[in-house]
DNA sequence: ATACAGGACTAAT
DNA sequence: ATTAGTCCTGTA
């Protein structure tokens, strides 16, 4: 991937393997808008980024080289070899579409807490409506960070200590009956008694396990969490979208193990392509 | 209106 | 091991 630095930030110079779009469709992610055509706009950790699809089909990213770097490089996965990965699938007739039609999805490394919290309040909800729910979390517990201009702030995903803290305030952010699981699940974190950076270290199994010890959070979640926070690639969630590719072209069976390693990139093509041929396709 | 949406819990087999 | 009823709430 050829990366180069502008005055106005880092250029990507037409990637292989990045579509804005289809990252941010493929359900990992809810705090990201294209605000307008081509541009999108989102917050990660303590940060607020613009990225812009040029008309030479690069993109655009409006920050500094060193933030790129420190943040964004790893935040994008951009070490990994998603073409490698693709064409691991070769042979299965399936799965060789799914990479041509979600060929830019990438697995963001976002924040283990904020992807606990998020995937508890995604249960039994949609996309659009998750969205609302964290943005008004965010709104309401979350630090605002005001940038250089003074105006154009965001808020930050609320800490621990602040979802710990101020239950009245969650049960009024729409979540619903998810709010006691947010509560509880904030405390664990406080306490210490979760610790999610020693559950990056950790075996996957191992990290499940306490994953899923938690009040209202089951096997779905957990692997959310895995995948998305943990950096746990093996992490295979298996919702609505995959059940249907499953009993569709699998006889319910899938055999990961040719995956071992990455195995949730490939849930994740799986989920995106299975998505974009809808319903009726699977009736 | 009543069912449903990117689950999980509990209490029953 | 599997299954039905329940949990909040916005949307259609």
């Amino acid at each position: 991937m050829q990366i180069l630095e502008v005055a106005e930030g880092v250029i990507l110079s037409r990637p292989d393997s990045f579509n804005m779009n289809q990252i941010i469709t493929s359900g990992q992610c809810f705090r990201w808008d294209e605000i307008k055509t081509n541009v999108w706009k989102g917050v990660a950790f303590d940060t607020l980024l613009e990225i812009e699809l040029l008309d030479d089909n690069s993109y655009l990213f409006k920050c500094t080289k060193e933030t790129f770097y420190s943040l964004w490089y790893d935040y994008f996965d951009f070490e990994r070899d998603y073409e490698q990965i693709k064409r691991s699938v070769s042979g299965d007739s399936f799965l060789e579409k799914a990479v041509v039609v979600g060929d830019g999805i990438r697995i963001l490394r976002q924040d283990p807490f904020e992807m606990l919290i998020t995937f508890i309040i995604s249960q039994c909800s949609n996309i659009p409506k998750i969205k609302t729910n964290v943005n008004i979390l965010c709104q309401k517990l979350g630090a605002y960070v005001e940038d250089k201009h003074g105006k154009d702030g965001y808020y930050l995903f609320p800490t621990p200590k602040a979802l710990a803290e101020n239950p009245e305030l969650i049960a009024s952010c729409g979540v619903g009956y998810r709010d006691k699981y947010i509560v509880n699940a904030a405390r664990k974190v406080l306490t210490g008694e979760l610790n999610l950076d020693h559950l990056r270290t950790v075996s996957r199994e191992e990290a499940f396990d306490a994953l899923i010890s938690l009040y209202g959070v089951g096997r779905k979640v957990a692997n959310c969490v895995l995948l998305f926070g943990l950096q746990h690639l093996d992490g295979f969630p298996i919702d609505l979208w995959i059940k249907k590719v499953l009993d569709k072209h699998y006889q319910g069976l899938f055999d990961t193990s040719r995956y071992n390693g990455y195995r949730g990139v490939i849930q994740q093509y799986m989920f995106y392509y299975g998505r974009t041929l809808g319903a009726s396709y699977f009736e």
